[in-house]
DNA sequence: GATAACTTACGACAAGTGTCGCAATGCGGA
DNA sequence: TCCGCATTGCGACACTTGTCGTAAGTTATC
């Protein structure tokens, strides 16, 4: 068999722009029935195409379903996870420098605290190597 | 016809991943015959492969060919406006905040000198808003 | 002018995705 | 029990992309 055994983990390959919608509604609204799922997405969209996509997704094994009869999908891996084939795709883009991505993600937006914290502990985890600011990489005040 | 007339300006279809590469390379190296680009090319590939990849591109707007001899390939959009689409993708992806991504990237890495300063200048500009840091956003390499 | 070598044009094929239609199945209420 | 609506399963079709093979065209050379 060629590749059916990617079926089980998640793989590292990279899901499409539809599914990475989907993985998200299934891990912001937890386990749900093809109906919630459908009533979730935003636009406008044939149940059956996101049953299609659903399924695929469980074939790649990053979405799991019940056995129950209105079939609960559920998200297998994480979105964060799943997000990361996405930096390094961003990252090769970029050619490894951070710099139009971040001018373009920080233009005419108003970034949250959490956000700027983030940045401020990454300057001073890159400037002072070994006092690095909380200690910790993201939530801090 | 539905969507021919897309092949004037660049639109903003987002380019795939093999052709990201190949405008790197127009953009790097400028205007290059087929075979030179296929000669910059990392990979090992198949020199058709890199010139339907090309003419492909043509037909999208976002790359250009002469009518000299050995045709000349060049691109007619930057590398950064390409990019933006993919930027937005990741913004959508990252539910607009720029932590996991951020997390991601900076993470096991060193950052340049002028990567750390556009974090500084995003800082200021976020914080102190009317006097931003250089004045400049980083112009991208 | 005939050739070999380099270029380009065309068309093919497979895989992945987005999008459904339709038929089969399951379940609760009349 | 039977009907109708909700759910599911399957298969279809169009498009995009990655990857080539092969035929046709262009040039410099003998």
């Amino acid at each position: 068999m060629k590749n059916s055994e990617k079926s089980s983990a998640s793989r590292e390959a990279r899901l499409s722009e539809g599914e990475m919608e989907l993985l998200r509604l299934l891990c912001e609204h937890g386990p749900s029935p093809l109906s919630q799922v459908h009533r979730n997405y935003g636009r406008k969209i044939g149940l059956t195409t996101i049953q299609t996509r659903l399924n695929r997704m469980v074939g790649k094994g990053v979405v799991g379903k019940s056995s129950d009869y209105p079939t609960l999908y559920s998200a297998l891996v994480r979105l964060e996870d799943a997000s990361k084939t996405y930096f390094e795709l961003i990252r090769k883009i970029c050619d490894d420098s951070i710099v139009p991505l971040m001018s373009h993600l920080t233009e005419r937006r108003k970034l949250k605290p959490e956000e700027i914290a983030l940045l401020k502990d990454v300057i001073a985890r890159q400037e002072g190597p070994g006092k690095e600011g909380t200690g910790k990489k993201g939530g801090n005040q």
